[in-house]
RNA sequence: GGGCCAGUAGCUCAGGUGGUUAGAGCGCACGCCUGAUAAGCGUGAGGUCGGCAGUUCAAGUCUGCCCUGGCCCA
């Protein structure tokens, strides 16, 4: 026998398994890197920028759907024929890795890292940076993503971080580098600033007190200010008093005391004998003081701005009460000690104004920065803050200098009781942030020296690169984006830390006026061509010293070089940049830029990105870093001078930008796997598996025998049903293996299986440790003997395809999605097992018939000659073509995989269920040629359209039905096919219409049967078909011998109304859309006029004038066609369905003839049906005895021919029960019965 | 506390510019089909469109307030 065309395709569903061969089939030959190859270095380009993940963290299902979302548009592009780079790039810089450090050497803070050496601690990080390479690399693979990780960027390299120094010199020579303060929150025993994640972890419920000072004015010193504050140590930095912009403060004399709820009042010791509070907190301060206080007058708040006072402490008042600073604007204002109004004064609790000390608090150092940018000289005003870095007073508060800020308060607070400016002092609860290693220790906030980017004097040219970006989804705009760059301030670019790009900022050490920003280590030698000696030799002596460190801590602490302006030494400033500076030059710094041979042009051919893609937490870190740097540095002027070949307009550096949503658990929950809803990744692409912790007993009793107990939300995370058989076995030693019947278990925490005991002692297992308390991110890193893995081996994963498709297909990209094993089998149950029905189909019956697509004999006839429904479905695939492509063009890959879905859905339900008996017919005719041509066609372009959404199954069936079949044009790999494009000529528009109508005929038309309970095998007599407007009915004229088919009537007839003796009744009522403009309120009138009318006469009026007439409360109106919608229904009493076409109406008298019909198809399913139980090919010859009723008898005699056909039996016998062969199986068929024997010939 | 997004059937989601029986798929129920067979197909039930006001002849859609969830920032 002659080889068949195509392999066949196999029943079993086992992606996974389809997909390792798939994978190995790219690996062996390259697929990947020729697809790199394969479009010329001419060809147009498509830019993709990869956003770095880290790689200290195992990958998680977000970075899955990252990814396939990253991966998509590429492969689309590459098939279009552009040029696609897809350079990987990793982030390494930052705190967590510090952070992690830190954990593993159990130390903490920046004295104790210095204590252990800031060298082994740096090549700590750099170790961690890679710790989880491979697991990125193989979910990488495995999920089919395809991108160059060989040649990925890596910031921590030197040429990265030498790009990233060009970016600052950039920027410092443009004057947009400036080194200011920054609020932090500061451990000040450890000398360390906290990030707000850490700060997070930390918070007590404590006592702190909450103060009412009073400022007495200056030029009116019987009155003062009412002052809140709930740091009193902060007081001797005071630098000014704030008010809320329009609120009303009052004048208050003090009067008597009152008497107090129940407590009695402190006494008054006040200098003053007037306060200013807010007005509307007036009486809770009468309350909390004990006296009645007495309005003098009210003003505003901003009548009191610019009032000066006498601070409560004189710190910095005794030498600069006089100071004075000049105005941009001309004339000057005092330096310190004024009222000034700030939005963040409340006005629920305090005194409505607050005191403000400038180095303590970030709206304090706000409001600071604000009165500095009014300054013709912002820099001559030096910060007042009595406080050191560590916690302690400074010599200039006095008494206090040396000690603990925080032991000082009740000092303070008695102090400034006696001098008489104390009105009021009690304590509050509430919760502050403590050090989360050290947790006696509170943290607090301090304006630390910082170095700044001038990020709002270049706004504008950020918000007009933001405008021109296509953002999706499009709110992100105006929305999220466009909120954060108007509300932007400038960029804090220093951290006082470890592991992280290095400043480029040396300051001399003779003026610190001076200031040199190198943007390489080639500059720097230059300047001092001994500068590196120390790595130099320090490498030569430990060659396995990481060449990359010579630009990190603490090599480059030691780099100095003669002041280009008075060749004094200059040494580098302490501080590492901010690592989301680090990612935002990947642009160029990826390539080294303009340092590296070859990136000058490099970067040219690949700025600005068309694409990037991550998700939505990116828009202040990614997205912001990119388009901010991008707007900086890249000014018309900068890239003039780089040598780009054409000047970039906006947007730059990226065209578009999809935004996605998070990844949540079923009940759309954030996954963590602290609480354990996390599904594995695993799970989805290779094995349906968990390890649990090993329990066997839980709440006294223990599992019964044959039994494992889990979690119901484990069941469902592993989409298993109670019952189900599973087995278990140890991770460490798989092959013994115990098979179990799985139930839930109420009252077990997640992530531990209560096992019989005689199943634990046979593998081995001891119960964990932790018992019933144990928590679920703890169960993987147990001892293996306390765990067991529980796995359903019956049923396969769904795999890379069933995942990528999930995230395409189960809703927009940019909405929260909720992810779990039994969502990602729905999904793939909706397009790839159905996709993969249709194409097993296929190669069943090409196979049988031999039909090969190189055949010219097999070609089929044109397409203008084919039959209608080829025709169809050759426009629908063009269609489809057409929109996916829309789609794509658009980046809507949610839009495009629905139409996928539609057209599979198309060609499986309609295309192949209609043309089976054509594939059925013998011999191989023209007809059954153009069915073969045209499936073939619609499986091999959805292999194409389907490769960048489903590149494995794509590969398979484009492998074998195109690549094994020989076909002419057929390339290597369907990665390297063209994409489809629209067959124009194919597109009749018309005809989907046209056909649409059909298939709603027809699901009428079965209405019709379900309701009257007539089976689909008996045949009915006529079908009347009543249409709501004439054109559809004459449209639909060519498809009546299919409507009939389907239905299984002899008769369709097709009816206008009039025509329908009576099976129709007639409903009007007004078209609102153009009634509503000419009548208003009087609609719902004629509503109620059509309602009560008579619709059939109302119906024959319209259609014989074209209008009609109504009388509205004695007034005559006419509306014309377009005016009024009529819908036909099926009058009560036939058996009919109403849908929007009009009303199918089934003719459900049975004759004796289409009984004995009926009967005889019932026959031919039986006989089918026992073929199907011997297990016969689909071409095996049979020998047929029918006996039963001699009913049946009288028909199997009359039809002997048609069953032999029908049933590829070579001989027919019929006879009564007594002639029957042995292993007679005997059917009843309503009143009848039917003995059949089939033998294999 | 502020900003952004979302809330429509049991689940996942559609529903230009307001237009009157609110759709689809899945799940479920019932049934069909059986030469795609551990598949295929049909029909049906399910919704006071998060709540309360308002604008309008007409509100899922527009406005205001509120509730719930997610994210970002305080």
């Amino acid at each position: 026998m002659a080889e068949t065309p195509f392999s066949p395709v196999s029943t079993e569903l086992d992606f996974p398994r389809y997909e390792r061969q798939i994978l190995e089939l790219w690996r062996s030959r390259r697929i990947f890197e020729k697809s790199l190859e394969l479009r010329p270095a001419d060809a147009p380009h498509f830019v993709f920028y990869e956003g770095p993940p880290t790689a200290n963290g195992v990958p998680h299902n977000g970075h899955v759907l990252t990814r396939v979302m990253k991966d998509l548009f590429p492969r689309y592009q590459s098939m279009l024929g552009r040029r696609v780079l897809r350079k990987g790039g990793w982030d390494t810089h930052g705190l967590p890795v510090e952070v992690e450090v830190e954990k593993e050497l159990r130390i903490h803070g920046k004295a104790a890292i210095e204590e252990y050496g800031v060298e082994p601690f740096v090549a700590r990080c750099i170790e961690s940076v890679f710790r989880y390479t491979t697991e990125w690399e193989r979910l990488t693979e495995r999920i089919g993503f395809w991108v160059s990780l060989p040649d990925a960027y890596v910031t921590y390299h030197k040429s990265y971080v030498e790009s990233v120094w060009w970016a600052l010199s950039n920027l410092f020579d443009k004057g947009l580098l400036y080194q200011g303060h920054k609020v932090v929150w500061w451990w000040a025993q450890g000398g360390t600033a906290l990030s707000s994640a850490e700060v997070g972890l930390g918070y007590k419920s404590v006592d702190d007190p909450s103060v009412f000072v009073a400022f007495p004015l200056v030029d009116e010193p019987d009155t003062a200010l009412a002052v809140w504050t709930t740091t009193p140590w902060t007081l001797p930095s005071n630098g000014y008093a704030a008010v809320r912009p329009g609120a009303s403060y009052a004048v208050v004399r003090i009067g008597a005391e009152k008497a107090g709820k129940g407590k009695k009042p402190k006494p008054l010791r006040l200098g003053q004998s007037q306060l200013i509070v807010a007005s509307e907190l007036c009486a809770a301060i009468a309350d909390k003081i004990g006296h009645e206080l007495e309005v003098v007058r009210t003003l505003r708040g901003e009548e009191l701005v610019g009032r000066r006072y006498v601070p409560p402490f004189d710190t910095y008042h005794r030498d600069r009460a006089g100071a004075r600073v000049a105005l941009k604007e001309g004339g000057d204002d005092a330096m310190w000690w004024r009222v000034i109004a700030e939005d963040f004064v409340t006005l629920d609790t305090g005194a409505g104004i607050v005191h403000v000390a400038p180095a303590f608090g970030e709206d304090d150092n706000k409001a600071h920065a604000k009165q500095l940018r009014r300054y013709a000289q912002p820099d001559e005003v030096e910060l007042i803050c009595a406080v050191n870095p560590d916690g302690s007073f400074k010599p200039e508060a006095g008494k206090y200098a040396g000690r603990w800020v925080k032991d000082c308060d009740k000092e303070i607070l008695a102090e400034l009781s006696e001098r008489g400016v104390l009105i009021f002092d009690e304590l509050y609860r509430h919760d502050y942030p403590f050090c989360w290693r050290s947790d006696d220790d509170p943290l607090i906030q301090m304006a630390r020296p910082a170095w700044f980017i001038r990020t709002t004097e270049r706004l504008a040219d950020a918000m007009a690169d933001n405008q021109a970006v296509s953002w999706l989804p499009e709110h992100i705009k105006e929305g999220r984006f466009g909120d954060f760059l108007r509300n932007n301030v400038d960029w804090a670019l220093s951290r006082e830390r470890f592991w992280g790009t290095p400043l480029n900022v040396w300051v001399c050490s003779a003026d610190p006026e001076h200031k040199h920003a190198p943007c390489s280590v080639a500059e720097i030698e230059k300047l001092s061509p001994t500068a590196f000696d120390h790595f130099h030799a320090a490498k030569k002596a430990d060659p396995s010293l990481n060449p990359h460190l010579i630009v990190h801590k603490p090599w480059i602490d030691q780099v100095v070089f003669p002041c280009p302006r008075c060749g004094a030494e200059m040494r580098r400033v302490p501080e590492v940049i901010d690592c989301w500076f680090d990612s935002g030059c990947m642009p160029f710094a990826q390539w080294g830029f303009p340092h590296a041979p070859g990136s000058i042009e490099k970067f040219d051919d690949a700025f600005p990105a068309d694409f990037i893609c991550e998700a939505i937490d990116q828009t202040r870190g990614w997205f912001y870093s990119l388009l901010m740097i991008s707007a900086l540095v890249f000014d018309p002027a900068t890239q003039k001078r780089v040598g780009l070949s054409a000047l970039r307009g906006f947007p730059h550096p990226y065209k578009s930008c999809i935004v996605l949503g998070h990844v949540g658990d079923k009940e759309g929950k954030k996954e963590s796997k602290s609480r354990g809803n996390y599904t594995p990744p695993e799970i989805i692409l290779d094995r349906v598996r968990m390890d649990f912790g090993v329990l066997t007993e839980a709440h006294g009793a223990s599992a019964p025998e044959g039994k494992v107990l889990i979690a119901r939300e484990d069941l469902e995370g592993m989409d298993l049903q109670e019952g189900a058989r599973v087995v278990l076995y140890r991770p460490d030693a798989p092959e013994l293996k115990r098979e179990l019947v799985i139930e839930a278990h109420k009252k077990l925490p997640r992530r531990v299986a209560l096992v019989p005991d005689s199943d634990r002692a046979a593998l081995g297992l001891e119960p964990i440790a932790t018992g019933l308390g144990s928590r679920p991110a703890e169960v993987p890193r147990v001892p293996a003997a306390q765990r067991v893995t529980i796995e359903d081996e019956s049923t396969p994963a769904p795999g890379a395809d069933a995942f990528r498709w999930f995230f395409y297909a189960a809703s927009p990209p940019w909405s929260n999605t909720r992810h779990s094993l039994s969502n990602v089998r729905l999904l793939q149950k909706d397009f790839h097992v159905k996709l993969r029905n249709v194409y097993s189909f296929f190669t069943i019956y090409a196979n049988i018939d031999g039909w090969r697509p190189t055949d010219p004999g097999h070609a089929g006839r044109p397409v203008a000659e084919r039959c209608l429904l080829d025709r169809w479905m050759l426009s629908e695939l063009a269609l489809t073509v057409r929109d996916v492509r829309r789609a794509l063009d658009g980046y809507l890959a949610y839009d495009a995989a629905l139409r996928l879905i539609e057209l599979t859905e198309a060609l499986s339900n309609w295309y192949v269920r209609r043309s089976r008996p054509r594939f059925w017919a013998k011999g191989l005719e023209a007809d059954k040629c153009d069915a073969y041509a045209t499936l073939y066609q619609a499986l091999t372009t959805l292999s194409e359209l389907a490769a960048p959404f489903i590149p494995f199954f794509s590969e398979e069936i484009y492998q074998n039905l195109v690549v094994r079949a020989g076909l002419p044009g057929a390339v290597e790999s369907v990665h390297f096919a063209d994409y489809p494009a629209p067959d124009a000529s194919a597109i009749d528009e018309g005809l989907a219409r046209e056909m649409a109508a059909v298939r709603q005929v027809v699901s009428l038309g079965l209405s019709v049967r379900t309701a009257n309970r007539l089976k689909v095998r008996q045949p009915l007599s006529r079908a009347d078909v009543v249409f709501n407007d004439r054109a559809t009915m004459e449209r639909l004229d060519s498809h009546r011998s299919l409507i009939a088919e389907e239905l299984n009537v002899h008769e369709v007839r097709f009816m206008f109304p009039g025509h329908e003796q009576g099976a129709v009744s007639f409903k009007l009522k007004p078209n609102f859309r153009t009634l509503g403009p000419r009548l208003g309120k009087r609609v719902q009138e004629v509503k109620q006029a059509l309602d009560a009318a008579d619709g059939s006469a109302l119906h024959a009026q319209l259609s014989s004038s074209g209008a009609i007439v109504l009388d509205l409360g004695g007034e005559r109106l006419s509306f014309s066609g377009d005016e009024i919608e009529v819908s036909v229904s099926a009058a009560a009493g036939f058996a009919a369905e109403t849908g929007k076409v009009g009303v199918v109406v089934l003719h459900t008298t049975l004759t004796d003839a289409l009984i004995d019909e009926g009967l005889l198809r019932e026959v031919v399913s039986r006989v089918q049906q026992a073929r199907k139980d011997l297990g016969l090919e689909f071409t095996d010859r049979v020998r047929l005895f029918i006996g039963g009723s001699p009913r049946v008898q009288r028909i199997v005699g009359d039809s002997g021919a048609h069953l032999a056909t029908e049933c590829l039996a070579s001989a027919v016998t019929s006879g009564d029960a007594a002639a029957a062969p042995a292993g007679a199986k005997e059917h009843a068929l309503g009143d009848e019965t039917v003995l059949i024997v089939v033998e294999k010939q």
